[in-house]
DNA sequence: TATGCCGGGGT
DNA sequence: ACCCCGGCATA
């Protein structure tokens, strides 16, 4: 890694990986400078021996070539073939140069070249953007793939010129990562951590770089449910995502994280704990939910078919796995739903909530890949945001939740006979905090539960 | 037997 | 209000 008057104005701890940017120049270090086979000067042609990899010094060039020249950064050289690897920002590629095409550029040379814009062939005419971010946000960007720098949108890495065999020579499918590295890269809600981008692949730098994480407190340690989420590949037509709350018999699902955050906020976490513990619930208790719609006009599903041919398939996200401080996974790569309705692994449980008027279509979704909750769509239609009416109403610790005065009455279909007053309460079907915590995360239980008193985390 | 939680107690 | 726990009911 860099060292010296490198500045970390941003990065992310991830795999030790750590980008380092050089105050005041739109030089990067290589995310992984250890793992590039020339730690050694770059020698090319005369006059281009001054970069040095992995020392913090300045890997600006710029590339000569249609009579023009273009800015870049150098990743790595290849003494054997004598040609440099450089990232173009600009272009948003990854390019190999002859050395002697290829000749440094100072800090103000590369800034100028870039900022002023001297005849370089914009992707984006009009986005002026600062080289920093640019370079940040890609080299981010393909972080979030692989620990080192790879060649980002896939179709522009194409279009170059073919590199000689060490190309790829970084691609090092980091195996010991896979299943502890951050995944979300960028994103507009940095304070809190939040459930990963849906769209699961990383971002480009268009997006990535409109939102460059603020300051370097930027981490997105394990969040081992995302990379082997199989599901992002097949989405394809209208995703939308909402967030859902993950509130025992609530499910409201709102279109923002701030929203869901301040529902689950205000509604069941009101009066519980100090505002610590409450922010950590209210992340514990919403969850990503993507609801693909599919050209399945089918809409009154029958509750006996539903988890085999359900028109809204959902996939969702996690919301804070951390929260639960589960041990680490072994991840289930590849649990599509339809694999849930059946018998689901030891290692998962389930939320189920047992009202009256869930017994509708339900359908069972990953919350991660130890949590599965079971939520119920009361109207299966396509129009999502006003899904279930009857679930967006609240409920609170402090109010056991009467029989809510039911609006659709069609929605209720055989009620099961409620505790009978005045008898002990009968044992509910969810587990419990003890159950799904585990005594040993005790400190992780309901208060309710801790101190043996009625679960007011999951709810009967 | 493990779990949920009521009732009752302590601080 | 917060916390703990004996002991019962239940799965």
């Amino acid at each position: 890694f860099c060292r010296g008057p490198a500045l970390a104005f941003w990065g992310r701890r991830r795999a030790g990986a750590r980008v380092l940017f050089h105050r005041g120049t739109a030089a990067t270090s290589p995310p992984r400078a250890a793992s590039f086979p020339s730690c050694c000067p770059l020698y090319g042609s005369p006059g281009a021996v001054r970069f040095l990899l992995g020392d913090g010094a300045d890997f600006g060039v710029l590339v000569a070539y249609s009579g023009q020249e273009y800015a870049g950064l150098v990743e790595q050289h290849d003494p054997p073939s004598d040609k440099v690897k450089v990232l173009q920002p600009e272009q948003g590629l990854h390019a190999c140069w002859r050395a002697r095409d290829v000749r440094p550029a100072a800090a103000e040379a590369l800034r100028r070249s870039v900022s002023s814009s001297i005849d370089v062939p914009r992707r984006k005419d009009d986005a002026a953007v600062e080289m920093d971010e640019m370079v940040a946000a890609m080299v981010l960007t393909s972080l979030s793939c692989s620990p080192v720098v790879q060649s980002p949108p896939a179709s522009d890495s194409a279009s170059r010129a073919a590199c000689d065999p060490w190309k790829e020579s970084g691609d090092v499918s980091d195996s010991g990562s896979s299943t502890t590295s951050g995944h979300w890269s960028g994103g507009s809600d940095i304070s809190t951590p939040s459930p990963p981008h849906p769209e699961g692949s990383p971002k480009h730098s268009s997006e990535a770089l409109s939102s460059p994480p603020a300051d370097d407190g930027f981490e997105t340690d394990s969040d081992p449910f995302l990379l082997d989420e199989p599901a992002p590949r097949k989405r394809k037509n209208s995703v939308k995502v909402m967030y859902k709350c993950l509130w025992p018999s609530c499910g409201k699902v709102l279109r923002s994280i701030v929203g869901i955050k301040r529902h689950v906020r205000t509604q069941h976490l009101g009066d519980s704990a100090d505002s610590d513990q409450r922010k950590r619930e209210e992340d514990f208790y919403y969850t990503e939910v993507q609801v693909k719609e599919e050209p399945a006009p089918e809409a009154a599903a029958s509750p006996t078919s539903v988890s085999a041919s359900a028109p809204i398939v959902i996939q969702q996200a996690l919301a804070k796995p951390e929260a639960l401080l589960l041990e680490p996974p072994a991840l289930e790569p590849a649990l599509g739903s339809s694999a849930l309705s059946q018998s689901a692994p030891s290692s998962f449980w389930h939320i189920q909530a047992d009202h009256a008027y869930q017994a509708l279509p339900s359908i069972q979704i990953p919350v991660s890949p130890h949590i599965f909750t079971s939520i119920s769509w009361a109207t299966a239609t396509s129009t999502l945001p006003s899904l279930s009416p009857v679930r967006s109403r609240s409920l609170s610790f402090s109010e056991p939740q009467p029989p809510t005065p039911m609006l659709k009455s069609h929605l209720i279909v055989a009620s099961p006979p409620r505790v009978p007053l005045g008898t002990r309460k009968v044992r509910g079907e969810a587990k419990k905090c003890r159950k799904v915590y585990g005594i040993e995360h005790r400190d992780q239980w309901c208060t309710a539960c801790r101190w043996k008193k009625a679960c007011q985390r999951f709810l009967d």
